[in-house]
DNA sequence: CTGAAAGCGCTTACAG
DNA sequence: CTGAAAGCGCTTACAG
């Protein structure tokens, strides 16, 4: 059923049942009426290729998967593409995935020129994502989820990595930990950078020296965290506590302790940031983990609402959101042994 | 740029540049080359709206996101995703996520009355999944990551999860093992009833009892393995060998090994399934996993070419593959301690 | 409050 | 081998 169809069998014509379906106020409340009834009984649906190509928008949003980025870096992904996709659904929004091929920057060029989606969702940034200036180059609508460092104004929805790993190293420095470990992904990527700098400045707030040797950053997988956390305890003086940037690592860590003879939550403190994946949860380990919490589902709805506002040409400048992180105590955080 | 600038631009017909540029046979060779050299040089694309509309295919595949199904039973979705998302790009195709909002069949209805997907693709079916007889009934294209048990004919790829674990149980059984416990998913899901399958054959095969004690079934997270895996264990006679569906209840049944003082590859026998998942590699856990192994990444690839072939009217019947698992042997596979 | 008509940017019989 | 024209199914000035 198209809305020719529809129109003749209501005995009027397209304009006025196009406007009453659109909700336009012209039209007479007993012929909206009579215009939705007829429509939910015979299930119209307006094709959506042709109100995009008469609307000129998309009715889309876009999402490009870029391998080396979300796939290894955020298993998580999935949580936070279906809080978006939920979203979307709701406002008849249709969600594009893409995947980059390795030429991220030509991907967004194409999406750009075929208008397939009116807004463009950027995910895990750099501190200095190239994406970002190209998408305002293009005119091209987007959202970021996280923040890079541009002094150009653009909408984002952020976590407050820096304050949330700021208190975690707080907490483990009132419980009387000197040496604080951090087991991060690079500082290329803003959310680590943010999360080094609360380690930071954390310790430096206490007097408690900020030792390079503490540091360390790859990918969060469960074997780096297991690596990174051996390096650590092969240290002369091997941190008291850690700090885990994910789960994955944070098990790798807890790997790395017990072959190394520690419990964790009594020879070894540790603090791991949580996105709310379904499969693992810290509270339910052994012991149960102190974490820094922020679901990442709640960002992807989120994000698409503000995806839509800004395809419908919000001002990028004054959709800005940086949310605060829970910090959730539980049994993995005890005071050193001395 | 569009079509009417272009042709102008080249002094031809809008006719002529469309069949050039769609590779028709009648057009000219010379004629061809200037065209898409031209087109090339002003990066024309066409509109994907405009030609959705003109020829009634929608140049896009849909995945449906249930957040029953695979959002909390497949945190390696995204890996599938992407593995479908990079295919189709290469095929300028495009992928529309939606997410169900519990009502999956009405997402379905949807999708196909808007005719805004060309094709469906459907993941971790039930065994009697009733989204294949609804979507048969739509007359949408659609084709199956897994399988369902019906006599109707569907496009599918699945994996040969009965073989795998038959082979898996049949390698524990060699070692002397005949008390093998299953950690599954529910047997619901296609590929954990064949699972249930491969074991309780393997079982019967070498006359060991197929006791309903040893078997159990619930979503594959860390917590849930590890609850299963005590419950194994808390029997009067528990298993000296464990099977896991999944790489994270696999790490719950580690952990509950170790809080009952048992150790991975030594009193306890472990073989789990493994879907390549980056974040969690099972060669580097201590002990490294034996693992029936299958990428899911290169299955998105392949659901893609085949979701191309089904969108394009190709007979479903013919479009039917399983493929094998490898059994890959490492270090939590040993004799049972007698 | 309602409608006839143009237009969105393509593709594709049909004619030559 | 090439082109004029109709049509895909909507939306939206414009006119009444």
């Amino acid at each position: 059923m198209n809305l020719k169809e529809l129109s003749e069998h209501l005995g009027l014509s397209q304009t006025t049942v196009s406007r009453a379906l659109n909700g336009f106020p012209e039209v007479g409340e007993v012929t909206r009426k009579r215009v939705v009834e007829a429509a939910e009984q015979f299930q119209y649906r307006p094709n959506s290729s042709a109100r995009k190509l008469a609307t000129g928008r998309a009715g889309a949003i876009g999402i490009v998967i870029s391998s080396e980025r979300n796939l290894l870096l955020d298993p998580i992904f999935t949580d936070f593409l279906a809080g978006v996709a939920s979203r979307s659904a709701q406002v008849d929004t249709d969600v594009l995935v893409s995947s980059s091929l390795g030429d991220e920057a030509g991907t967004y060029r194409r999406l750009a020129r075929v208008r397939s989606v009116d807004a463009v969702v950027l995910s895990t940034p750099t501190v200095d994502d190239s994406r970002i200036a190209l998408l305002q180059r293009l005119g091209m609508p987007f959202v970021v989820h996280g923040r890079s460092l541009t002094s150009l104004p653009y909408a984002h929805l952020d976590i407050d990595n820096e304050a949330a790993f700021f208190q975690a190293t707080s907490l483990l420095g009132d419980l009387g930990h000197r040496r604080i470990g951090l087991i991060n992904e690079s500082v290329n990527f803003t959310f680590a950078m943010h999360r080094s700098r609360g380690w930071r400045h954390a310790l430096a707030e206490r007097g408690l020296p900020v030792l390079p040797e503490l540091e360390c950053s790859s990918r969060m997988t469960e074997e780096n965290g297991y690596r990174m956390a051996r390096g650590l305890f092969d240290l002369a003086e091997p941190p008291t506590a850690l700090l885990c940037s994910s789960i994955f690592s944070a098990l790798g860590a807890m790997r790395a302790a017990r072959d190394t003879g520690r419990v964790v939550g009594k020879d070894l403190s540790l603090i791991a940031h949580d996105d709310g994946l379904a499969a693992i949860r810290p509270e339910t380990l052994t012991p149960p983990l102190t974490t820094t919490f922020s679901s990442i589902h709640a960002a992807g709805i989120r994000i698409a609402e503000i995806g839509q506002a800004i395809a419908k040409g919000a001002d990028p400048g004054t959709l800005t959101e940086v949310w605060p992180v829970d910090l959730v105590f539980r049994g993995s955080t005890v005071p050193p042994i001395s």
